[in-house]
DNA sequence: CTTTTAGTTTAGTTTAAACTAAAATACTTG
DNA sequence: CAAGTATTTTAGTTTAAACTAAACTAAAAG
């Protein structure tokens, strides 16, 4: 994943984007906002923002700060900014939440996996 | 799919839209420009465009004539124009085109499927 | 040092998108 | 009507995205 039409394409990274378009937030401070899904998959997803340059880090603490590189989106950004300005757009926004779920379930049954730690995998110490 | 984010959020659906932008065209010479795929991937995405009303398709014979629905796009029909304008962007196009195949590669094994026409399934003669 | 708080990472699951091949449909023409 | 051309539709496959649960890491607090 690299591009900035696929990157907007899903309602959790736009909803991600919005939180922090303003200013900065800690990862928690997103996750608290999405409250139907894991703080994995918030995580995961601020690393995919990461990753396209849509978003920076920084280390405060044992928190993780986390703002909008708006700039990164180019004419996007201007359509995004009009479109959460928009009430129509906002109930819009709602529905697509409730509906692009695509991974499992909160409620989804699962095989038990086995015990794993098989490699160590030390962390980068990066922050 | 409903969402123009989410269509123009496919390289391929992105290049068929360019090639409708200015006039209509038979869905036979969408297909010829793009010769990577076959007549059915593109009639897909020809009927994905129309259901979230991108396109608009007319009869002309045994043919079918598609025409790009360029307001439907809102603010979007303009970052798309800039885009198909700018040769930097053209060249990123063409790398994509290339990385975001998900769907089977043209040489793909697959398992030869026992003879089928189990439903007779009339075609709803909408046409 | 132990526990708590904050967050990331990994491994595996589910789902939808994008595709193919083949069958079906429809119009046209001999 | 048969054959050919144009296109759609169906059934099934492959792949990546989005997610969960659990394991892990790191800093802070007790």
């Amino acid at each position: 994943m690299h591009d900035s039409f696929l990157m907007i394409a899903s309602p959790r990274r736009r909803e991600i984007l919005r939180l922090l378009w303003a200013g900065e937030r800690s990862a928690g401070e997103v996750r608290a906002a999405m409250p139907d899904v894991t703080f994995g998959a918030v995580s995961q997803q601020l690393r995919t923002l990461e990753r396209a340059g849509l978003v920076r880090v920084r280390a405060d603490g044992a928190r993780r700060l986390y703002r909008a590189q708006r700039a990164a989106l180019g004419p996007l950004a201007r359509v995004l900014e009009r479109m959460w300005d928009d009430a129509l757009w906002r109930l819009k926004l709602a529905a697509e939440l409730a509906e692009t779920r695509r991974g499992p379930r909160p409620g989804a049954k699962r095989t038990r996996r086995t015990s794993r730690a098989i490699r160590p995998t030390r962390r980068k110490v990066a922050r």
